[in-house]
DNA sequence: CAACTCCTTCACAAATCGATAAACAAACGT
DNA sequence: ACGTTTGTTTATCGATTTGTGAAGGAGTTG
């Protein structure tokens, strides 16, 4: 199956390679190469620490075995103030090894010989992890409740939802944090502003008015609950609904 | 013998395993619970999904070869809105599916056979990277007991209890010392505040108003023990219980 | 300007919570 | 064994918190 296109790949990306094999730098840097990014070599760990604070790499391809300095060491190091992800690479296959590595702050471990394909894919998975964080996603979903913020709208179970600008504010707010109790206080900083002060009992009103959109709804009525002393609680489970139980069985094997 | 001493849960993560092999799940969930993690198991994608919508995991262990639906389609799924990382497990060796894995979104990829200590250090590998910067145990696990004090929430096996805030500050004052007895002085601090002084026999009603909650279910009365002429101690043992029972999916199925 | 929406404020009802008291039971020291 | 101290349980009442409805004003749109 061919997926259209794979955002992951289409930017270019800073790597530095340190690895003091010229023969799987040479591959390493023609086919990273090809994927679009920008490689940068260094074969041993006083090079790759000295070009990783100069050139702020995206990721980092960092052997286990160099002269002089141990590829754990230079993992160290690098943690101490490189964000960056830090992929091991090494011809040892002993886990101790692989263990070590993880545990030295590497954010991702292969053993020699490996697959290039994979390589690249474990590369992609690495930076989107890191890179990707908190896209603040424009709609959120929780169950048949599914609100879109660039558009202003909220529908539940295909009925549109009319809610005020606050009490719009007020229900995203709780969904993203869903499941989690919110006090007044943070209810009014994203509904109204960091310093404006308002009578906290707006926030009851405002709540009182959502829940009477999302009432008549099977389970509306639940999804915005009270914590006594302490706030409110968008207890709805995020996601939408899982697909039926019967139906299709697809790619069942064995 | 292990005493409840270490208040510390920073390192009691929730963990989901979506994994229809009894034999490998029962495996996986010792071994993940000796290192001190919750441990929920289901055996097919439709409940591994709705599981973790209602039990929010920290980090999915997912089989790529599932009932009903692939793991590549539950995956994708769970990426539309969930955040904790995935790790894929397969016995599939073949770079495609690994490479097909982490486009849809996994976090990292493991394949069967694999090394138990391995993949523990993984596991920890990606944890650490997605939750760097939250060191505070929200999440206090004894037993059938667990609290989620952000979510102002506490389960005992699955049922919700209902605390007051007087009670709720007393019960995670108990549990953050687990084991060591509280005298109603230090309770009335962490309950009442600093200051304000109350009749320490207030300890003694709310006390009870928990235990009414926890009573019923097994062991549930013993949980918080009265030390005559001194306080109370909460007696279980932080971190959740041993698997013992069962291999079975100990997740909902409603 | 008129119609409309939205926000705030208020008043009252309902629900929940917490402090106190008091009766009862258990544990402890002598 | 006895009385004293400490803990348990229940009830009650006032205080606090929250739900609800409505009114009025500010702001916006046509």
């Amino acid at each position: 199956m061919q997926l259209t296109t794979n955002p992951t790949t289409a930017t270019s990306y800073r790597i530095l390679i340190i690895e003091d094999d010229p023969t799987l730098t040479t591959t390493l840097r023609y086919s990273l190469h090809k994927q679009g990014h920008h490689v940068t070599v260094a074969s041993d760990g006083l090079e790759g620490i000295k070009v990783a604070r100069s050139t702020r790499p995206d990721i980092i391809l960092l052997d286990l075995m160099l002269p002089n300095i141990d590829g754990r060491e230079v993992c160290r190091y690098l943690r101490g103030w490189l964000d960056s992800p830090i992929l091991m690479l090494t011809a040892l296959g002993r886990e101790e090894d692989v263990i070590a590595g993880l545990e030295v702050g590497a954010d991702d471990y292969v053993t020699k010989p490996f697959r290039m394909n994979e390589l690249i894919a474990r590369i992609n998975a690495l930076i989107r992890r890191t890179r990707s964080q908190k896209p603040e996603a424009d709609t959120l979903i929780a169950g048949d409740l599914m609100v879109r913020i660039s558009e202003h709208r909220a529908m539940f179970a295909d009925r549109e939802l009319r809610l005020a600008p606050k009490e719009f504010q007020i229900l995203i707010a709780l969904m993203r944090r869903a499941g989690k109790v919110c006090t007044r206080a943070e209810l009014m900083k994203e509904a109204w502003g960091e310093g404006i002060v308002v009578d906290p009992r707006n926030v009851d009103v405002h709540v009182r008015l959502i829940r009477a959109q999302l009432e008549g709804e099977p389970d509306g009525s639940w999804l915005i609950q009270t914590v006594h002393g302490v706030g409110y609680r968008f207890s709805g489970e995020l996601g939408p609904n899982p697909p039926a139980e019967d139906a299709n069985a697809e790619g069942n094997t064995n």
